[in-house]
DNA sequence: CCTTTTTAGTTGCATATGCAACTAAATAAA
DNA sequence: TTTATTTAGTTGCATATGCAACTAAAAAGG
């Protein structure tokens, strides 16, 4: 056994999910970047989100971003520094901000969607639709069974 | 479909990966700091393929870690800090230092290995060993995918 | 040889992260 | 009510991270 084929055996889980996890951001940074735009993947993250969602609060973009408040308030105060989005009181509950694309907020991801479409396509390359759905189902699986 | 529902539908790749892999880390440190152990992810990741390796370049290290330079010159530094490990100048190639594991250093490795193992059996559950090869392959195909 | 380039490791800096403490608002309890 | 508790979001701090610049040693090239 060469010494990197050694090595690679030895990785463990940890490592790989990183690993694949780091490799996946990086690319999609690259990717951006040479496409001449503008966002880090933290903003991304949330930018989805929030378009999915359409005025989420920010408790709402911490569950579904798997991130704590600090963060989530930290990477808004960034995108509305850039004025991507704005954040607006709730009506009826003061305690709450909802978080609202602006147009170039809404520009911007039309503009990201495919970039990251593209670097979802490079990270699959040609494994097999099924693995990749048995992938996602052990990820889900493992986040399950460590729930508590 | 429920709003939990509707947020997992919509979690993407990304936000699996990362969320599984923070769940495994946060589940390791908790279990260690239950057995009354000291010692951090980052730290045992390094340990591990120091004692595997024997006496490991710090080079060889952040191959194997994924980690950059500065990153195992920190992990060593805190090692080294515990006692835990020693720097040695290699003896024909003086730019190199190998690290190598004090006794406390092989004695933590020995009380902790069993931690990990349990971790890595609550992550698993009851998946079954099929769908985590699979999983492995998958992981190691993104990496490959995203090379260069 | 002597110079240039490459490699291993360290340090500094700017930024990101998690945790805890805090404010403000809403709800529950007395 | 009015007091206590919970919830949403922010701020501060201590630590982690990545990147670039640096030092020291080895290898390559003339």
């Amino acid at each position: 056994m060469q010494k990197a084929d050694s090595l690679k055996f030895h990785m463990n889980l940890g490592m790989l999910i990183r690993s694949a996890h780091n490799s996946m951001t990086e690319r999609f940074v690259q990717n951006v970047f040479n496409s001449g735009l503008d966002i880090s993947m933290d903003q991304w993250m949330v930018l989805g989100p929030i378009w999915q969602l359409e005025s989420p609060s920010q408790k709402d973009l911490g569950e579904i971003c798997l991130r704590d408040k600090p963060t989530i308030t930290r990477i808004i105060d960034s995108l509305e520094e850039k004025s991507l989005v704005v954040r607006v009181s709730d009506q009826i509950d003061h305690r709450i901000k909802r978080v609202i694309l602006t147009k170039s907020g809404k520009q911007l991801f039309y503009d990201v969607l495919p970039i990251m479409e593209k670097t979802r396509e490079e990270a699959r390359g040609n494994i097999p639709e099924e693995e990749i759905q048995i992938f996602k189902n052990v990820l889900s699986k493992i986040i399950q069974n460590l729930k508590s």
